[in-house]
DNA sequence: GATTAGCACTCGATGAATATGAGTGCTAAC
DNA sequence: GTTAGCACTCATATTCATCGAGTGCTAATC
């Protein structure tokens, strides 16, 4: 167990270091105002506390870091996570109220504001839409040989996709069509709406069923197609900022990971669902955010579950405000209402 | 005016300083089997050039490399543009050919071929929808306070937007708005949408004026909303493998800046009309890609004028190869039929 | 027993001095 | 007009000494 003044230290290098991002010393500690020990005692405390994992020394002459060990131990018992700020969180609420009345709008900002206020590089997953259901199915002949397939789902959701018939299709038959689908799978989940159109067409006998199932084929292909959630970027610049990523070796893979959409959104989804989660350096698990952090959280807007949000910042971030902020913002998303 | 023997060494200086990126010196020349002539005579040659203006020494005791002007004269001079590899073409055009028949999927294949047959980075401007003529324009409740507003192109685009009511809309007069603005507007370019909208709305007088106006309002906003060309970008970390982009110096304003969508796309929009376009360093004009060249070139897509494609690597860039691989993207391009 | 002063030691960072070598410009010979 | 020869330049690499922040240990002090 650390003692009082072992704890002191432990939270006074880590505070340092976070601001610095230099190897902080036994010298520079005791000159703060709130550690009045000698140099010599600090030394001795640095000492067990390395001892212990939670710091460590880049070279002999050189100060202290915090250990990733060290940083868990501080994220976990110095950070208080609950505390919500009501003007701050009341004042965010304001800004993102001002932007829009679209989810999507509303998310991007929610991402470039947390970027804005931390400094570090945010990723927002929006909804997915696999979980919005069907308010309308519509086939629409642009020509003899094209047409656009739209899909709105109650949630405002929409996706198209251009399709290509191989001869012309009769306005009745594909007014039928359409009419037949919408009546059936109103209210369908998105996820589930390829595999109901199956069994629907199978249920059928009709005249220009030849016609009919073909329509159905380009519905169904268009429903299968993977649309991703929608993926926002908030502040990648804020990286070139942060002084362990000013060469090359470190900037490039991270630079390359982030801008791999698919990825990253995989990454997101994969996340365990939780309300405010750290995770530190390599406890990530991907090798491009080594040296990164992540603070993570699920978010709700106007009541529904939503998407996820993720704050990335060098290993030496300053996890008491990320995490503050990260709270700040989710609570004022799930007091935005959409409707105004 | 230049000798042949100048002409021979330019060239040989240019494309062997675009090969190594380094200053290229008259022993190395002499070495090479297109040059036998003894360095010293190299060397007067190479002063004369660099008294045209044409190479330039980094100092005293480097080798020479290309200047800007250097570049230009090799580029009006010494790479041949017209020539199309009827094979190569076909080749590309069969790659495309297989990825969509979707107009967006191919151009971004086009990108992303482009920049992986070149090593540099690549964007591609979609079409401008502007330019397509309405299909169909439709208002969707969703709820009471609600909707969706949808506008379909005879080319297949679709925008959308939320609307959000102060009162519920009746269903009727929904439908009549919605087909008396199908009626009138059929055929209307998405450009000049916005403001027909007014023109029929100031000449109306009809039942529920009220709700009518302010449904056109809805719609009109949707069409106001600035919806850029869609933007592709191909290769991006292409950059990161070129010599001159090794300090974050010169990536850092590279990265930031092609990282601004919206002011690619104006850039890409501002560029003037031509089939292959090649601007040497300095003279695009951006401070962020002072040290790049660009090859640019509008291309069609199955007979209509679509977009903007261009290529972006170092002033250095292997311009004849990066121009011969861009006329054959384009022809490929041009050759390509949507529906398939 | 806990704290602190004192001191030898470590080791990266900084900077001056030096060596290296690729490349040039000029001159004189071919 | 071309080439060999040579003195000169200058960025780069290397070596070496110095500096100083920081440590660990020991002995004195509270």
């Amino acid at each position: 167990m650390l003692t009082e003044r072992q704890l002191l230290i432990l939270r006074a290098i880590i505070d340092d270091y976070i601001q610095t991002a230099q190897p902080v010393g036994s010298r520079t500690l005791s000159k703060r105002d709130d550690l009045s020990f000698s140099s010599a005692t600090i030394r001795n405390d640095m000492a067990d506390l390395e001892d212990l994992g939670l710091i460590e020394k880049p070279h002999t002459s050189a100060g202290r870091i915090p250990s990733e060990v060290g940083y868990r131990y501080y994220v976990d018992h110095l950070v208080e996570t609950k505390i919500i700020d009501e003007r701050a969180t009341y004042h965010l609420g304001e800004r993102l109220r001002a932007s829009a009345q679209e989810s999507e709008v509303l998310i991007r900002q929610a991402a470039d504001l947390l970027s804005d206020l931390t400094n570090y590089t945010t990723v927002a997953l929006g909804p997915n839409s696999q979980m919005n259901r069907l308010a309308r199915i519509d086939l629409m002949p642009l020509d003899e040989r094209r047409g656009v397939v739209l899909i709105v789902t109650d949630q405002g959701h929409v996706e198209h996709r251009t399709v290509v018939f191989d001869s012309p299709m009769a306005p009745d038959v594909v007014e039928q069509t359409v009419r037949f689908l919408n009546n059936r799978l109103k209210g369908t989940p998105l996820g589930q709406l390829k595999l109901r159109i199956g069994e629907e067409v199978s249920k059928l006998h009709l005249a220009h069923q030849e016609q009919f199932e073909f329509m159905m084929q380009l519905i169904q292909s268009t429903v299968g197609v993977h649309h991703p959630a929608s993926l926002y970027l908030g502040g990648k610049k804020n990286i070139f900022n942060q002084p362990e990523f000013q060469t090359l070796d470190t900037l490039r893979p991270f630079l390359e990971w982030i801008d791999e959409q698919e990825r990253l959104t995989d990454w997101l989804e994969s996340l365990p669902n939780r309300e405010i989660y750290v995770s530190i350096g390599s406890e990530n698990g991907i090798v491009a955010l080594q040296n990164c952090s992540v603070i993570t959280s699920d978010y709700t807007l106007d009541g529904q579950t939503f998407g996820t949000i993720a704050m990335i910042g060098p290993t030496r971030m300053d996890y008491r405000h990320g995490v503050q902020m990260m709270g700040q913002i989710i609570e004022a998303l799930r007091r935005t209402k959409l409707e105004e």
